[in-house]
Order: structure tokens, then C-alpha cells, then sequence
DNA sequence: CTGAAAGCGCTAACAC
DNA sequence: GTGTTAGCGCTTTCAG
């Protein structure tokens, strides 16, 4: 056995595909690979003649690295998976649009000017899912809303890769770090607003799944009537049909101890209960007030304008995608980072008998800002 | 130089990771890492008992196998680009937010349905972008609405990488496929429908950008206008603006030449319109017929239901992801595959003066169904 | 039917 | 400063 068996690697230049390789690279500007590697990745001690003579040989030749290569040799695909737990049959219910559109809008950017792009993957609850999850990889792994068990964290996690969720994890999900408003603070301040504005029986809009939203919103709504001395008066509907929504409206106002005002939880929630208003003929503001959950436009510029609570999704997908990173390149790995931000409410005609003006009003500070934000 | 030099492969069973490799998983089950790897892909022919054993030592270890290694490999990542052309500063600017996340849902369901996932990766502007397009090993692409010399799809097709567009591209964008709505069908149905509706003169409110959508739906516009024998009246504004979109609604209802009829272009304009008609006092329908382009619900229950047309963002999802996938996977490169896809007129009250009832009609019936949808 | 070995294209030690 | 070489973990001929 000689070293014969071991021929020269590309011994007769031998390029199978159209692309450039490294290899044609190298050969074209008259040095190795090695050269050619360090040059395009600012590596090594190269003088600058060099580097500059690599790079136009490589432009001129349209040489592309190969990303498979660079991730199976370097361990990092500079890629963050980006799921939402749903609900119905789709893999993704956009439940709330605006929500989703603005996190991932904002978490994209957030990633990229890191260096990092985002693959949308389902919530795994087929076999086939899970194939999907497995054949890409990821340094890390956003999760918006988890449920309380998810099987897909878990085996990430257990895999030694970085999960970070949008949304208070339920259970003992071992998240690497989580943010998420200060739901309750959220709820209770809202309240207060729309006591303030003379309401003295504020209904619920609400949902039937058990996510942590919806969850400790209702919860606070309990609490808050509770310590209000107030009746609990709400309707649930399962939230991600819009149908349902409008006929759960219908239900809130036709009850005999029909509230005077009332807090959707969903984002149309807010037009549904309008919509309904005039079906009853109640005058919003001063037959009855207003407020919904909602990352919206559309609520400016309704008759009349309607008050909204926003959840600042893209404050909470840039937050998230700082934590993930950071866990991701972290040398040492500290321990859960977890963030509250703000929720902010625009108040609008639809929560003020008297005036017609917008105000602004922020609710529920961050509690740590200087570690989530930057 | 003899073959002591080239020892065994992971001679003494070194793992340095905490993951389980394919060689762990052979030497678990007394079988070759050939043997473990077709057991696991279905392939080779292989007694049924050891392919079970295999896999159950496989499932006990844990043993996922590594995506990086398999698309290194294979030349095959399961990754599909997804961008969308933008003009802000933002990497992502949902002007259409519904439409978006609409066309994303259908999108990433598509893909998912055939073992592919979707990558978020920005349009290119900076020499930053182009780094992260280069680092995800890609199938293919969906561009939605490209502009018309995008230098990310030129490279992407020099390098062999299919791309298909939603949107028909302009210029001579060397793309796969596209996919688009047959917009000056849709348009002239739509004013038609508002002609017989009683409208005299059609107003528009469209944009000011020069992507493929804004240039088709107004020339449309301006065509129907010569046919008709009327004046056009129309505003544009910067599309990814929202208060521009108010203002620019205003100026439509305030010129001396006030249309009687309006159709908006963009998602919002609806909302716009409608409280732009309130400051003027003018009624719709009576004194103003309304329709806007627009995928979202809240039309449906604003006072009055406006007259919508949608664009079908998840057929037109479905359609890309099926004729890239073919693409990608087709052993003959057929030529471009187009297709246009139906849009659907949701009429309401908005555009009826006399009944309140919601009706449905669809325009411009697809050209080629068998070639894109399945 | 099973196994040994040859790389996919790149980066990172380590020679020179 | 620059080149040589050993793999990253897998799939795939090709011998046995």
C-alpha cells in the first residue's frame, strides 16, 4: 500500500460543474487555497497586494463560496429558524396579521444586520415537520408563542441549540431566553383607562385557546374586576376565526347585563365590536367604550377612531433576535436572559366621551432594559 | 511515505460534540455507516430487520443526521429564498401587509407539503445583502414583485439557481417563471362594475413607485379612461407611506373635479377614503362608490362594507412554490412557465347605491390553470 | 446483501 | 508570508 493510492486531490483540473472553486481560483491568481481563503475572509497576514490581486481574480472568475461547505466545516450556517405555534389546520395562522407581519419584519432586519437570515419553519405536530427541522441547519431558533410542551424545543435544546421565544414560555420549557410584554401590567392599565373614562362594566372579548396571551390577559381582566368589585362579563370564541369573532361581538351586546364598555383581545375584534354597536344602535364613545388589541392602522382612521393596545412586535423581534445571537456567539453562556417591554396605548375617540383628541401613554416600563436592548 | 500516515478514520472512537454521528450509530448496531445511512434514506436493499434495528438504535441515540453534510453532498439544501422588492429603508416594507403574510402563509405551506423550507433574505441594496445571500446554500428563489434589473436574480440565474417571481418582471429580469394577477383585466372589470353602478367620473388613487403592479393597474386605468371618453382623475403618493396615503385620499376629494367613484390601489386607501368622505361630508355609496384592492377582513365590517378587490395572494403563493419546486427538481429544464392567476371583485355596499347585500364575481379567469395549479 | 473508501468544498493547524 | 494537509459528516460508487 504506497502513497500512490493517494493521487494528487483534482489531479487533472477536473471542474464537473460550471461554478469556480476555490481551487480554479487559487490556480488562477498563482497561489493556494489557503491564500485564496484567508484573502476573501480578511484572515491570515496577507500583504495587501495579495488580498486585492485574490479578489479580482475571484470577481472576475464569479467565484461564490460554497455555503454548505463553509457550514460543515466551520459548524455555523449563520441561519435562525423562526416559528409560530398554531392553532388550526394551516401550519401558519396569522391569527393576528400585523403582529406577525411586524415581528418578522423587525427580527429579519435585526438578524441580517448581524449577519444571520431567517427560515420560516412550521410548528411541529406531523411526523413530516419534524423532517423539515432536521434537514436544515440552524445556529438558532426563534419560537413565537410556544406551547407548553413543545416537542421542537425541547429536542433543540437538547441538541445544545439556542431557542429564544416571544411569549412567556408555560410549563417548564427550557428556553434559552424569552421576552414578552408585561401582559398584566398591560391589562390592568387599560382597565383603569377605560374606568377613568366613566365605564363602570367592562366586558372581555377573549379567546378559547389556552396560549399564555390570551391567558394572563384574561387572567388580569379577572383579577382587575375582582379588585374592581365588578361582575366578570366576557365571551370567548376560538381566535382564529375570523367569523367567530364577529358573532362573539354580536353575543357580548346582546347580553341582558350588557357591558358599557369593552376590551378585545384580537386585533378585529376592534371593527367586529363597531360593527355590532351600530347593529344595536350604541354611539361609541358614549353609549359605549372601546378598546382592542392591535398593531393596526385602520383604527385612525375608523368612525370613530378606536383606542389600541400595541404589543411593539418589533421591539420584541429585535429584542429576541439580539438575546438568540448573543446565546449564539456567547463564549460563556449565561444564564437566561429574559426581557419585559413596553405596551403602548394610543387612546383614540373611541375610549374618550369627551374629547376627539389622540394621546399617547405608555404602560408597563421595561424592567430591564439595558439587557435587552441596544 | 507509506499508509501509516493515513490512519484509520476516527480511529479510536473520538466524538468531540455532544451529538451522535452516523459512525456511532453504525458502530451501536454492528453494522457499516453505509448501512446506517440507507436503512435511515430507504435506500439500498436491505433485509426489513435491519433497517429496523438500525433505526431503533438511531431513534435511542438520538442521531439526527447533519444538514450541512447532506447538502455538501447532495448539492441539494431543501431552501428556498423568499425577498420582496422594497423602496424604504427598511429590508422590509409590507406595504401590503395582508397581501404579504397572505402570500408567505400559502408560500411556506407549499414548500413545506414538498420537504422545502423558506428563507427570508432582503433585497438587495447594499454590499452587506449580497454577503448573506451568498452564505444560504439556496434551491431556488421567489422574488416577489422584482424590479426590473434586480442584480441578486441576474447573479442567482448566472449561477443556475431557479428563480420565479410573483409579479410579471419588467425589463428583460431573466427569471424561471413568474406568476402574476392579469391586473388590466382586473382593473377594467372593476370600473366597469363601477360605470354600471351609476359612477361618471372614476377617480384613482395609486403610487408613485414604478414596480410592475402601480405601472399596470394605472395604465389600465388611463386605457379604460380614453375608451370611456373620461377625463382621468387621479393622486399618486408614495406607496409605503400610510400618511401619505390619508393625504393624498384628502387632495382626491378635494379637487374641483371631484370623481364620484374612487378606486384605490392600495390596501389602506379604503379606510383613507372613507374618513377623507366623512370630512367632506359626501356619503357613500350615494354620493361616492368606493372599491379598493385590499386582502384584508376589516372591509367587511366598516361602515359601510367596502367593495374589495383581492388579489388571491395564496393562489399565486401556491403557484410560485409549485413551478419553482418543478424547477428545481425537473430533470428537463422546460422553458418559462407563466401563469396568470384569477383576482376576485368582493362586492359590497360600498359600491352599490342600491342593495346591501355581498356578492361575488370573478375576473379574469386563469390562462393556463393545468400549468399551475395542482 | 454489506462494507471500504473516495470525496463534496472549504477552513484551520501547522509546516516551510 | 505562503503552502500542505487533515478532516467537517455524509452519500455513493464499487468491490467483495
Amino acid at each position: 500500500m504506497t502513497a500512490a493510492k493517494y493521487p494528487a486531490p483534482r489531479a487533472k483540473g477536473r471542474r464537473t460543474s460550471g461554478r469556480a472553486g476555490i481551487r480554479e481560483v487559487a490556480a488562477a491568481a498563482g497561489v493556494s487555497i489557503t491564500t485564496v481563503s484567508d484573502a476573501l475572509n480578511g484572515k491570515g497576514r496577507l500583504p495587501d497586494t495579495t488580498r486585492r490581486h485574490v479578489r479580482a481574480i475571484a470577481d472576475r472568475l464569479g467565484y461564490r463560496p460554497s455555503a454548505a461547505a463553509r457550514t460543515l466545516r466551520t459548524g455555523k450556517s449563520g441561519l435562525i429558524g423562526l416559528t409560530v405555534t398554531t392553532y388550526g389546520e394551516e401550519p401558519f395562522t396569522f391569527t393576528e396579521f400585523a403582529y406577525f407581519a411586524e415581528m418578522a419584519r423587525a427580527a429579519t432586519s435585526a438578524a441580517l444586520a448581524r449577519g444571520y437570515a431567517l427560515v420560516i419553519l412550521p410548528a411541529a405536530s406531523q411526523h413530516r415537520d419534524f423532517d423539515v427541522w432536521s434537514n436544515v441547519a440552524l445556529d438558532g431558533t426563534v419560537v413565537i408563542d410556544p406551547s407548553d410542551h413543545d416537542p421542537v424545543v425541547t429536542e433543540l435544546v437538547r441538541q445544545g441549540i439556542p431557542v429564544v421565544s416571544d411569549g412567556q414560555p408555560g410549563g417548564d420549557l427550557p428556553v434559552t431566553a424569552w421576552v414578552d410584554n408585561d401582559h398584566q401590567a398591560a391589562v390592568a392599565g387599560l382597565l383603569d383607562h377605560l374606568a377613568a373614562a366613566g365605564a363602570r362594566r367592562i366586558g372581555l372579548l377573549t379567546g378559547t385557546s389556552t396560549d399564555t396571551y390570551t391567558r394572563l390577559s384574561t387572567t388580569a381582566y379577572l383579577n382587575w374586576c375582582e379588585r374592581a368589585g365588578q361582575e366578570p362579563v366576557y365571551e370567548a370564541y376560538p381566535a382564529h376565526d375570523p367569523c367567530a369573532g364577529a358573532i362573539a361581538a354580536d353575543r357580548l351586546l346582546a347580553r341582558p347585563d350588557r357591558p358599557d364598555a369593552v376590551y378585545g383581545l384580537f386585533d378585529p375584534n376592534g371593527t367586529d365590536l363597531l360593527a355590532a354597536a351600530r347593529r344595536y344602535g350604541l354611539r361609541v364613545p358614549e353609549d359605549l367604550l372601546l378598546v382592542c388589541c392591535s398593531e393596526s392602522t385602520v383604527y385612525a382612521a375608523t368612525e370613530p377612531p378606536v383606542t389600541t393596545l400595541s404589543l411593539q412586535p418589533a421591539r420584541i423581534g429585535t429584542a429576541v433576535i439580539q438575546l438568540l445571537i448573543d446565546a449564539i456567539e456567547g463564549t460563556e453562556p449565561r444564564g437566561p436572559q429574559c426581557g419585559m417591554m413596553p405596551t403602548e396605548l394610543l387612546v383614540r375617540a373611541s375610549s374618550q366621551p369627551g374629547a376627539r383628541r389622540t394621546e399617547r401613554a405608555t404602560v408597563a416600563a421595561p424592567r430591564k432594559p439595558p439587557a435587552v436592548e441596544r
